[in-house]
DNA sequence: ACCCAAATGTGATATAAATCACATAAGTTG
DNA sequence: CAACTTATGTGATTTATATCACATTTGGGT
């Protein structure tokens, strides 16, 4: 657990600029700041959830036990909560979250945010509105997902990516190519493929786990056409 | 616009429950109640959202445009609200709902709406809790859907319709041959087949739109193993 | 009750993607 | 740095499912 000073933090949620100083108080000495390491669990399907997660900085990766292999449900950017629904939707966690990225992470005893939720109508306000934004995106890639073939979905993965997190044509992509398959429901042996044939056509450059966006229309227009 | 008094309906939501005599008035001036009957079109993807829609009685559809044909991404039953996020997650309608039984819905005007979560803790808390419950079923379906193979899927999807909408082994499932295909993310072909050979095989029983789970732990066995 | 449009069932064929198999490359750890 | 383990690329084969085609059936509307 490290200092932190949640009422100076550069970093607040959209929820918590409307925390009061008696507030920031309490959430101050209810909380604690924990970095992770890429590759680290940061919370686990199946385990009991008693904090609310707050990703402050860093990348990771949410995701639960399928059918027949892990399924990543989505990669989130900091600022963002993580899994406010593991804490407020099921006593147990229903999907794990693990840092792909070097991250810190605001674990915050869920009773104080709950009592934020009932004492603070702004707070609930935006805690709900960032709900409501994951359902939507959620359901787009939903749909993508199941009506897409694998270059469209490869396609739109790269784009999202890129242009999401990134905010750039090149990046390291922080996946392994198996994990990539867990996230649009293929094989790593497709994902392959299909990365080669985008690199042999000059879509995009690979160098180990840099990608490189060279045509993004081009890309576009595959992840459009599935 | 139907008459009616909010303090006195026995269909209250979780949320609804816990607002006060003078709530209720505000609810119901800014509040409309109306009967859809089985295919009307309660909301439409694209249009501007107003109102958030309440589920009061009835079956209704959630789906929206895919890339390739249209996605069924939910089935809900009364009572429930029905699409708090394409009013606070967007302005414009993300998806579409359908009624798919009578259904009657109360509309409320989003600001009177968005007052209650500003000042009415625990009704800000129950509208929280209800996002998070159906975040966390839409990822077991997401996960199930992008790794089962459609006779896994099409047994779930029974097992589904029968328990958490009929709550009986015999029921009138309310879609077509191409709208399961819609929700499950298959052909009307390959859902025919499928629930042909469950069928043959006394698994299920089909009378038209009549189907009867006969052999329920098989009927769970080939929805779990995909 | 009749007509027409929509929904459904089922066989034949085509195809995308999974799986299997193996070689190679890249990271990790003692 | 050597020995592993893990990740990756790519060909060959298999398989599930889409698509096409067409015959029935069903259901709503006048």
């Amino acid at each position: 657990m490290l200092q932190h000073h949640c009422k100076d933090c550069q970093i607040k949620s959209a929820a918590a600029k409307n925390l009061n100083t008696e507030e920031f108080d309490i959430l101050e000495s209810n909380s604690a700041q924990v970095i992770f390491k890429k590759g680290e669990n940061i919370f686990k399907e199946g385990a009991l959830s008693l904090n609310v997660a707050y990703l402050r900085t860093g990348i990771v990766k949410v995701h639960m036990h399928g059918p027949t292999r892990e399924k990543i449900l989505r990669i989130v950017k900091a600022p963002s909560y993580l899994g406010i629904p593991i804490t407020f939707g099921d006593k147990i966690n229903q999907y794990s979250a693990t840092a792909i990225e070097d991250t810190s992470v605001c674990f915050i005893d869920s009773n104080y945010f709950r009592n934020f939720i009932y004492s603070n109508g702004k707070f609930a306000y935006e805690i709900i509105v960032e709900l409501c934004k994951n359902e939507l995106k959620d359901y787009h890639r939903y749909t993508s997902q199941s009506q897409k073939q694998i270059p469209g979905l490869v396609a739109e993965t790269l784009l999202c990516i890129s242009e999401t997190i990134y905010n750039n044509s090149r990046f390291n992509f922080p996946l392994t190519r198996n994990e990539f398959g867990d996230m649009v429901g293929t094989s790593r042996e497709s994902v392959s493929r299909v990365l080669s044939e985008l690199s042999n056509e000059k879509i995009i450059e690979i160098n180990g786990k840099e990608i490189t966006i060279l045509k993004k229309d081009t890309l576009e227009k595959i992840s459009k056409n599935g």
